[in-house]
DNA sequence: TTACAATATTTGTATGTACAAATGTATAAA
DNA sequence: TTTATACATTTGTACATACAAATATTGTAA
């Protein structure tokens, strides 16, 4: 649906504006279809974004102000949201023997487990999430959202 | 920034999940410079919307499922959100004359205002965030946007 | 006309987020 | 060593959001 059917105010808009409108509403329609995936885990988007980039630490721990510089929502609670994820078991912390102010967190096996589960499960939403679109259009779609970013 | 420098995980990622997460990550860019622009007035994103949708009514009233239709982000608690653009004098409500199960919403003319003073700062803001991509580009984006949520 | 389901909105409650202030630790200067 | 400053995280508080349940109104069928 073009975003002048799906907001209907936008006719009389510019182009920029339009723009600006059109990244945010479809943000939010690819974020909904993600969280459908996540909910019956008990899983909300950003505590799923931290466990991936703990992952993504491939054994080395990471501490809160590198969490916040990785995770797309940069909300300032990180230690609770890190707390949530503690309480479940899927991570866990301790304090950086070189400077106590820091604090190590690593992803648990059961952590480790959980993405494994979800990792097909995401693939397969992501996919059809952008079903709509081809290969060459979703690079296209890519270097035009890192071009705007830049 | 490409995405993959950005998000520093991305890296084994596939162009699918690539993508979405490159349009949730932009989309948190654009609304970060956003509330910027709104955050003088004491106006939260969502509320700036709202007040935009009942300008874009042009004098009808809009009733909460209108408003929760054409919402960026669909929360489901219009009713608290217009309770504060009531309490700041920017919107006006009253009980559907022909059906009183429904609420007519009216922005006033304090809102319209308000939105005549920000109109001006919210074009340059946007103007600027999208200031790296031609018009071309501009619309390409724009549809490929519209062709992945159809 | 009464009873029942459908619609529109509101309220309650739990949880999440934003921002400022507080705590604890490290580094550097006097 | 003492003091000051910067850094990393935590906590407090207010506000926002999500979801379910409650309220009120309308339309419809017995």
């Amino acid at each position: 649906m073009k975003i002048e059917d799906a907001i209907k105010s936008i006719h009389s808009m510019g182009l920029t504006t339009k723009t600006v409108i059109n990244i945010m509403y479809s943000s939010r329609v690819v974020e909904e279809q993600v969280q459908t995936v996540l909910k019956p885990f008990e899983l909300s988007l950003p505590q799923y974004n931290v466990l991936r980039i703990l992952r993504g630490q491939r054994g080395n721990p990471a501490n809160l102000s590198t969490l916040q510089e990785r995770m797309i929502d940069k909300s300032s609670n990180t230690t609770r949201l890190v707390d949530k994820l503690l309480k479940k078991g899927w991570a866990k912390r301790q304090i950086c023997p070189s400077n106590r102010r820091k604090i190590e967190i690593f992803i648990t096996d059961q952590g480790l487990n959980l993405l494994t589960t979800l990792d097909p499960l995401m693939e397969q939403n992501n996919k059809s999430v952008v079903s709509t679109l081809s290969e060459t259009e979703l690079e296209t779609l890519n270097n035009l959202l890192d071009k705007l970013r830049s």
